[in-house]
RNA sequence: GGGGAUAUAGUUCAGCUGGGAGAACGCCUGCUUUGCAAGCAGGAGGUCGCCGGUUCGAGUCCGGCUAUCUCCA
């Protein structure tokens, strides 16, 4: 038996025999902007097809890792289903760009699947496209095949690309296999063209020979090429002989740890045990090149996949985090094959775990919600569920609807389908009309000069150079230069800004960006682009400080593994020219000590004005250095190593200092966590952190001397003060009352009667709001009932009223009325309820005749009707 | 990128149409008890996420921002 590490090595050197150069799995998270994923092994060499860079080989083989959820190229939701339908899978494929084409594309793949790998050659059948006679001649004549064995079929199979409706494209030969009549699962109709499982499609071969332009023509492609992509996993189902994919070496071990897991039988439970096993390899893969579930873009698709998988085990039985446990099997599986899965693994793991129990969490809270509908149908007597309330419970609390559906039943209860559907239908439609993606290819580029662009930006930061490409995105322009010192946003690094001048216009650069045709600059354009030489400046203020925050970066990550231990690694970055950000594995919070060592420690790198090293190492020599490298970063064959002395090296494409001493001075500003296991430190540099600094100190000077002590004094002198102040507010509170008690005899001469209802307004002249209501507390003790009291002060210029009515007066005579009667006099307004109101205003005169005519008021408002 | 939701004490949350910042648990002090989530008395702890607006008055209303949750692309 073939084992699914055998078949990758075994492809890799078929192809390297034929003068391929293998090439690395690069990340899932490709270079291409607008892909989510790297769905096919031709991605990362999508520019060579383009033509617009030349390739450093003309040909090349690699198993590329691929994840195919989310965007267009989703199989999400056939996993489970089908036998071979997978998110996350590996990809073998050989590639020419401009060197071989069809006739060496086909006979290789037939001779290594029929002489090398001694697959049955009857039971395999051939696709072409039905323009393409030279595939079929191919086909027919060298190889040999029968013509019932070959099918011509129309583009919706056999035409491929382009991407984004612009580029490289051509037709494709696709190899099937015939696994039997046992896996007909559509009775009497299975063909190669429709998706029976019983024609497996094992291996395509795409010929991208057209170069489509926006408007749909079709131009012969300059370096037309092979670009083909077989999947693993199918490759050893048919090796190995089993019914499924999961069956295979690649997946059977997830499922053993399953059964034992689960305590259930895997035929019993197939399409669950399957899911559970497809969406935890694409969990470990992801994870392990450093990409987090979360609410957004990349991190919200793994959400997702986590979701689905844990609510697979819940049907299994399981309602506790057990996902992780079956991190430890897809190492086993991955992990020789791509390093990065077996370093990350107890990583990987705690990251599932905490996601686990936060879904938990959510549908917790969820539940509780749906109590609340519950309850409301169950008052009104209604045996339907409105649609609309279950839509919010799952659009707004996550709320998976499976299992809705599941729990609504359970209660005896039906769902408004309609009702949700429609409101889900509405919620698609609003997210429709303002993609993103959507916009890529609608802006035509306009090409001056179709080559490389370069960037010289390590050494320069201005140029004269020519202009390859521009295009206007609405009120942005993006162009590209043949030469360029602007350093494009990369390794958390952000792109430079500055100024591309020609004749009588010029760019104000506002971010550069990289993309496969070299970095674009975007801004906005004063005047109209000419085909001319420019000359581009980086703004060179904001580039030494974005330097200074990349170098203290590197002095930062070594000051941490210092202090804190090896297992720090570094996580992601944000290097801007105001601040920089550093995120990091580290199990706990930082204590202030630790905070302050590390700062120290960076300091002190400074002082001591390190020179910084840069040099350009063919990558295995790099890694003999001992260089830190960042897993899931693709590294080209040359990479730059950036050491400060023997106290930091790290792998980094980032622009930097000469000396650590241009930093000047080095600030941790905060440090915080952004996922289990992982901490965030921001800090700051250069002039941001002088300016931070004498900010404080002018701060600490300031309270100081509004203190009226010295600095060193200040500490204490607030905690007196609060102490005092506390004392102070007590004490008062107690004089307030007694004044309340001396006053009140005296105050309470004021009241007037009218109906046997008491009737006391009373102007205040002491205290603050607490002070009027309290005063107002007191009074309502005295007058037990049928009382109505009004009690004004003026608090820092402006008239303030409080009414109380009594109990059995509020019907009669709301306080609110009194309020807004009084707030007439005295330009405001007031509010409140029957028995207590309040108001206040502008003008404190006007108490007086209020208070005067509150007698007349109260005459005519009374009413007595019930 | 768009829609919805949330942000109040160390924690979990309450706070009805704007009108005296609260509960439970935790923490501190004292007493009483010495045993299973102990009891009693007292106490500390809040820029109500941030910024702006409306108002006599904003935790509450409006706008913006940030963070988190969630659905859709």
């Amino acid at each position: 038996m073939r084992t699914g590490k055998e078949l990758r090595n075994i492809f890799l050197e078929y192809f390297k025999e034929r003068e391929h150069t293998i090439v690395k799995s690069a990340p899932l998270v490709p270079a291409d902007p607008t892909l989510l994923f790297t769905v096919a092994g031709m991605v990362q060499f999508k520019p060579y097809f383009a033509g617009i860079v030349g390739p450093p080989y003309k040909r090349a083989t690699s198993c590329q890792k691929c994840l195919r959820v989310g965007g267009k190229a989703s199989d999400l939701e056939n996993v489970g289903k089908t036998i071979r339908h997978h998110t996350f899978f590996e990809m073998l494929g050989n590639f020419s760009f401009g060197d071989y084409f069809k006739r060496e594309a086909i006979t290789w793949a037939w001779e290594f699947l029929t002489e090398v790998l001694e697959i049955d050659k009857e039971k395999m059948y051939v696709t072409v496209h039905e323009s393409d006679n030279e595939a079929y001649g191919i086909w027919k004549n060298e190889v040999g095949l029968e013509s019932n064995k070959i099918f011509k079929l129309g583009d919706k199979s056999n035409f491929w690309g382009p991407a984004g409706g612009q580029g490289a494209c051509g037709p494709s030969s696709e190899i099937f296999y015939d696994l039997g009549k046992e896996f007909d699962n559509m009775p009497g109709k299975c063909t190669i063209e429709n998706d029976c499982n019983r024609f497996i499609e094992v291996w395509n071969l795409v010929f991208p020979q057209f170069d489509q332009s926006v408007d749909g023509t079709r131009k012969p492609l300059k370096n037309r090429g092979i670009d083909t992509g077989m999947g693993l996993e199918r490759l050893a189902m048919v090796m190995q002989g089993k019914k499924s994919n999961y069956e295979t070496d690649l997946f059977y071990p997830i499922i053993e740890e399953l059964v034992s897991i689960t305590n259930k039988s895997y035929d019993e439970n197939l399409v669950e045990m399957r899911i559970v096993a497809d969406h935890i390899r694409a969990l470990v893969a992801t994870i392990s090149e450093s990409i987090y579930p979360s609410n957004e873009g990349r991190g919200y698709v793994l959400r997702r996949i986590l979701r689905r998988a844990v609510r697979q085990l819940n049907i299994l039985g399981i309602d506790e985090p057990t996902l992780y446990k079956l991190v430890s099997p897809v190492v086993d599986i991955l992990g020789d094959t791509y390093p990065e899965i077996k370093e990350k693994a107890s990583q990987t793991s705690m990251i599932i775990k905490s996601e686990e129990e936060k879904f938990f969490k959510s549908l917790k809270k969820g539940l509780f919600y749906y109590e609340g509908i519950k309850k409301e149908a169950e008052k009104e007597n209604k045996k339907i569920l409105d649609g609309k309330s279950l839509f919010i419970l799952y659009d707004t609390y996550g709320f998976p609807i499976d299992l809705l559906e599941i729990i609504v039943e359970d209660d005896g209860f039906g769902i408004d389908k309609k009702g949700f559907e429609e409101e889900l239908i509405s919620a698609k439609e609003k997210a429709k009309r303002s993609s993103k993606f959507k916009e890529e290819g609608k802006y035509q580029w306009i090409y001056f000069n179709k080559g490389e662009s370069r960037f010289i930006g390590y050494d320069k930061i201005s140029v004269r150079s020519r202009i390859n490409a521009y295009r206007i995105r609405g009120k942005t322009v993006d162009i590209i230069l043949e030469e360029t010192p602007f350093y494009a946003e990369s390794g958390g690094q952000i792109g430079d800004s500055g100024k591309i001048a020609g004749s009588d216009w010029y760019i104000d650069v506002s971010d550069t960006q990289k993309s496969p045709m070299g970095n674009i600059h975007m801004g906005t354009l004063h005047g109209e682009i000419k085909d001319e030489e420019v000359f581009a400046e980086v703004d060179e203020k904001k580039r030494f400080d974005i330097a200074r925050n990349h170098t203290a970066t590197h002095l930062l990550h070594a000051a941490l593994r210092k202090v804190l231990g090896e297992h720090v690694h570094q996580e992601g970055s944000f290097v801007g020219d105001k601040k920089m950000r550093f995120d990091f594995s580290h199990p706990l919070p930082m204590t202030r000590e630790e905070l302050d060592e590390v700062e120290t420690i960076v300091n002190e790198k400074i002082l001591s004005n390190m020179p910084i090293e840069v040099v350009e190492l063919p990558i295995e020599e790099a890694k003999k250095t001992g260089a830190m490298s960042l897993f899931g970063e693709k590294y080209g064959e040359i990479v730059r190593v950036v050491s400060i002395g023997d106290f930091s090296r790290e792998f980094c494409g980032g622009t930097h200092l000469s000396n650590t001493g241009e930093i000047g001075l080095f600030r941790i500003i905060s440090e915080s966590a952004v996922a289990s296991g992982i901490r965030r430190v921001e800090c700051i540099t250069g002039f941001h952190a002088y300016e931070k600094a004498r900010g404080d100190e002018e701060l600490v000077k300031s309270i100081s001397s509004i203190l009226s002590t010295p600095v060193d004094k200040a500490e204490d002198s607030v905690i007196k003060l609060l102490n005092e102040n506390n004392r102070l507010k007590k004490s008062n509170e107690k004089l307030e009352y007694k004044l309340i008690n001396a006053i009140m005899p005296k105050a309470m001469e004021n009241i007037g009667s009218f109906n046997g209802i008491k009737i006391f307004p009373y102007k205040l002249d002491f205290g603050d709001k607490e002070t009027t209501k309290r005063f107002m507390d007191v009074v309502k003790e005295k007058l037990t009932d049928s009382y109505v009291t009004v009690i004004a002060n003026v608090i820092e210029n402006r008239p303030y009223v409080v009414v109380r009515v009594s109990d059995d007066l509020k019907k009669n005579i709301g306080a609110k009325r009194i309020a807004k009667f009084i707030a007439g006099h005295i330009k405001g307004g007031g509010g409140g309820n029957d028995e207590m109101a309040e108001c206040g205003g502008k003008t404190p005169e006007g108490i007086d005749t209020a208070l005067n005519e509150l007698f007349k008021f109260i005459m005519e408002n009374i009413h007595y009707d019930k």
